[in-house]
RNA sequence: GGGCGAAUACCAGAGUGGCCAAAUGGGGCAGACUGUAAAUCUGCUGGUUUAUACCUUCGGUGGUUCGAAUCCAUCUUCGCCCA
């Protein structure tokens, strides 16, 4: 993997860039659409390419390890050829089960133990060994295994967590290291900084993360619950240490408003499972506002979903339609939505990339946010 | 013409003397969702309201009772059966 940083926008640290895989290139700053279980939910792969023009998508290393298991992952060829996606793919590792299984799971030294969501068998994921699966599922870029705690976690837990995470990154980088590639192309591998909302921490973290060297470098443990000044916060902090010539991936994040406020603070890729997941429960994110689909007041308007917009189910489809199919819970809804919110979010980063460098990202990025943060 | 059964909130449908403004499901209205255990979850859905409060309500009318959606009489409507 290698990375251009292209331009800088004035008065910001917003950046645009280019990332090259074996299986593309990736124009910076991104957001990447997540394919959990291999599956970019309620969307096929020609509409993920043609119409939303996704440049690289996440799958997951825990559920595919459960799901279909590494065997049938290995006979496939690995991730790529197993679900007809021939760009980058970059998979997370497990990292934020372990936060968000926490019910279900159990840290150690060693790693963490699962117990899976779908029989109840025990599973023990160590820094080495989701190194090992991401080579068998072949991904362009791997994740180091984290622990990522929850935003309200108190100093002492976090620091305590720090420990235990930069512990699992050196592990896992000498792992990846001491291995090779499955399938003849080349894979990168990030660690990602934590310390929740302590500055010190996360300043530690980042220079951890920093000193490794690794082609790219991620930020975890945002937007877990605390408030999203204090995101921003942290994101500064953690971009003044982390090296100008990599890509710094801000894990997880998020609105629109999110992703505009971290590509201003330096973030090159972000992923979020919101305009999927949201889409597929009614919620439209648009240039001009956020819309409800459920709501009674589409019940009767037959103008386009969202004239002018970036996917062709824009001007398609009115929104009484997509009312009446989200309220009669037809799987076309979710289709559509899903569609529509990705290559929204698709079209956002192509614009902040036009303009970071045009060089007037700020006075763009100011009036923006305001559209998209409107309820409509 | 005779017999039997049924009528409950927007719909379906429990409830068969007090703990009933009335279960449950659907529908309706709104909210949540941030490295996906999520086509999921939460709240509201007679009125006035701060309310564990009061008022109106279970086909109509009239009774019995301290108290009725629940018991009795009668009427209306619907369904089924027999002629």
């Amino acid at each position: 993997m290698d990375f251009k940083l292209e331009a800088t926008a004035p008065g910001t640290d917003a950046r645009a860039g280019l990332i090259s895989t074996d299986h593309g290139e990736i124009p910076t700053p991104i957001f990447m659409p997540v394919g959990t279980v291999g599956s970019v939910k309620a969307v096929h792969q020609r509409e993920l390419r043609d119409d939303i023009d996704a440049k690289i998508i996440l799958g997951n290393t825990y559920h595919l390890y459960l799901r279909p298991g590494m065997e049938i992952m290995q006979k496939a060829g690995g991730l790529h050829k197993f679900i007809g996606w021939e760009r980058p793919i970059l998979t997370d590792s497990g990292g934020f089960q372990v936060f968000s299984l926490s019910s279900n799971r159990k840290l150690k030294e060693e790693g963490a133990w699962f117990r899976s969501h779908i029989d109840g068998s025990k599973h023990l994921f160590t820094p080495e060994k989701v190194v090992d699966i991401q080579r068998q599922i072949g991904s362009d870029i791997m994740m180091a295994l984290d622990e990522c705690p929850s935003g309200t976690a108190d100093y002492d837990y976090a620091k305590k967590s720090l420990g235990l995470t930069l512990r699992w990154l050196q592990r896992g980088w000498d792992h990846f290291n001491a291995t090779e590639p499955l399938y003849g192309h080349r894979q990168a591998f990030f660690p990602i900084v934590q310390g929740c909302v302590y500055p010190d921490l996360r300043r530690e973290s980042a220079k951890f993360v920093r000193d490794l060297g690794a082609e790219g470098n991620a930020i975890g443990g945002l937007a877990v619950g605390e408030p999203a000044e204090k995101m921003y916060e942290m994101i500064e902090i953690v971009n003044e240490i982390l090296p100008q010539d990599r890509p710094r991936y801000l894990m997880g994040v998020g609105t629109p408003a999110n992703i505009l406020e971290a590509i201003d603070r330096g973030v090159d890729m972000m992923d979020c499972v919101m305009p999927t997941r949201n889409g597929r429960n009614g919620m439209l994110f648009t240039r001009h506002g956020i819309m409800n689909m459920r709501n009674k007041k589409w019940a009767d308007d037959f103008s386009p979903l969202d004239e002018g917009g970036a996917a062709w189910v824009d001007e398609v489809y009115s929104r009484a339609y997509v009312r009446h199919l989200f309220i009669s819970n037809e799987i076309l809804a979710m289709q559509i939505a899903s569609v529509h919110n990705l290559a929204f979010y698709l079209w956002l980063v192509r614009q902040a990339r036009a303009h970071i460098l045009a060089g007037d990202f700020k006075a763009w990025k100011e009036e923006m946010i305001i559209n998209v943060t409107r309820r409509l």
